[in-house]
DNA sequence: TTGTAAGCGTTATCAG
DNA sequence: CTGATAACGCTTACAA
């Protein structure tokens, strides 16, 4: 195919091994050498094979990433694109390449992995999910095989490098805020029952909803494995709950988006009859009327995070276990406003 | 690392090269030295060293994915997530990797590709952009390095596999499809005037409105770099227009999206003052209100058909090149509707 | 500071 | 049908 290392080095009149340490940029090496090396490399266009290179130093400068699989159509979730556009900004400028694996089942998603791991593809990998007692995971650590999971850990948190954010913490903010605004009738929204990140946020919900002193409707709670569909469907239920919420937390904007519009069709507005909070800030809550107040959780810095501790693991095996939180920030826009009694049929107390 | 061809050789006590053979399914070697080999694979554990297996056949069994340079946020628009997915499962079945290449700038992108490419890590390259003059493309050509690109390549069409959508007629179709509504000022808005896509939709739709003996204006023709935020402007723009457009055709579901809420804003309704239609059909068109009418450009097939394509070119490099063009399909849903007259102030004709 | 030579885990070319 | 053996392009002791 092309030029090697052998080529550069009897052009420069030195040894193989003496480019290769040029290359790598050994300090050991004279800076004479060093330039008619260089000057070699630059007239006969060397770039260095990296399968060669992995092959003799046991390492392949390369990221894998691994998507959840993509049954559901989660895959069109606007988180995915900027994560990796996180992850993409660290690993180019250490100069890591990044290896996708998807897989339209669980199985066949487990059977990548196992192939990059084992055929010795990558040097690390980054889970963009979390979820409980997931077959990959448990894999990698049995393994002991370098990798930082995007999202909480549902086990062995200390075990398991990992960024996320304080979904707990944000969920009760935001229920807090709802709080604040006076609604009582609060519903929550969530996805997959199995997602750690859902977990966490009813946790939140929940324990905002107890210290308030309102009670807790189990028929408030819905989570939803399909992204779009079953958010729609939880909504006309909640509607027609003889008690209807006055509030709905949804756990992620696409959701918030298809209630918007079901809520829209049976002539609920948003905000004045019903408030809408949501998660992730992707750009559709700007485009979206009214605009939607969302959680932002910095997808970005989630995934560039993501990308320079596991580096950082690879680098330096001794690295400690990294716990890395992400700060999130309420965004507020249109979609909530203040409880009023008199836009409901069934009107409680409250001014 | 792990279990290599020479562990494999030792237990099942034969050669390394027929166990390489037995992995490659080599058709001349016996059954049953086939099964022992399998077995002592399987008992040890063993996946082949897929660094060493390029090395010594020199090839990667990886594609790369180069997309458009992430200055804008183009990359949260969902068309990329779901080519991926057409690319990833024609890849998985076919038991190649995916390679990514992102980068911030285009000079960054480019050196990541030619990294790649000399480096020897892909043996071939999906461009997901087709843009003018683009350097990428120009080096690979002069390489000589396979690719295959979605969209349609600006020139040597006939020295470049693509996959693309006849743009052309589909936007002619769909401007049609709005004069046959009873509309005569029909605007257009496109993305950036140097992608292709943006140059052949434009095409069709001047075409339609000469053919119907309309008359061109040139200020309703827009055609912007920035995805969302150029939409918003332009949208104001057109409606400010003294002689105000009546139907928009906006090539991509997520600026109509944004052009959608700014003329809410503005009081504009749509498809009641205006009608409103795009391209790529995406999830969020159904979750918009209205509904967008959206030509289904079948992204996931384009990808899908675009790998197919080029692993067929590695496996068969005689294969001639290829020009694969994927059907569109207007999906109605409630963005558009019959031009009347009576709600605009600028009366014309027509009944 | 630089050169020599032995791998890294495969595949491929010959023999047999 | 199977076994030696030489690459593949690079890194890395070990020498010099």
């Amino acid at each position: 195919m092309g030029v090697t290392i052998k080529d550069v080095a009897r052009a420069a009149n030195v040894a193989p091994s003496t480019v290769s340490r040029v290359v790598a940029n050994h300090p050991r090496i004279s800076e004479k050498t060093k330039q008619r090396v260089r000057e070699a490399m630059e007239q006969l266009g060397y770039h260095p094979n990296y399968q060669a290179r992995s092959l003799a130093s046991k390492s392949s400068q390369t990221i894998g990433l691994v998507m959840p699989d993509s049954t559901d159509r989660i895959f069109q979730n606007p988180f995915f694109p900027e994560v990796i556009r996180g992850i993409s900004k660290i690993a180019h400028s250490r100069e890591y390449a990044i290896c996708m694996s998807t897989g339209e089942t669980e199985a066949e998603l487990y059977d990548g992995v196992v192939r990059m791991v084992q055929g010795g593809r990558v040097d690390g990998l980054i889970l963009l999910y979390s979820k409980i007692n997931d077959r990959v995971t448990n894999y990698l650590k049995e393994r002991d095989f370098p990798f930082v999971m995007v999202g909480k850990p549902h086990t062995d948190m200390d075990a398991i490098n990992h960024v996320d954010n304080d979904n707990y913490s944000a969920a009760k903010e935001i229920t807090e805020y709802l709080i604040k605004k006076g609604h009582e009738r609060i519903a929550f929204v969530g996805g997959s029952p199995d997602m750690v990140v859902t977990i966490d946020r009813l946790e939140g919900y929940k324990q905002a909803i107890t210290q308030a002193s309102l009670t807790l409707h189990d028929e408030y709670i819905v989570r939803e494995k399909v992204l779009r569909e079953g958010g729609e469907e939880a909504a006309i239920e909640l509607m027609n709950l003889p008690n209807r919420p006055t509030a709905l937390i949804v756990t992620d904007d696409m959701m918030a988006l298809g209630i918007l519009r079901v809520l829209n069709e049976i002539g609920v507005n948003v905000p004045k009859d019903v408030s809408l909070i949501s998660f992730n800030n992707a750009l559709i809550t700007e485009i979206s009327q009214p605009p939607l107040t969302s959680v932002d959780i910095q997808i970005f810095q989630l995934g560039y995070q993501a990308g320079k501790c596991l580096i950082e693991k690879l680098e330096q095996p001794d690295e400690p276990t990294k716990r890395i939180i992400i700060p999130f920030k309420l965004v507020e826009r249109n979609s909530c406003d203040n409880y009023r009694a008199s836009t409901q049929k069934d009107v409680k107390k409250k001014k």
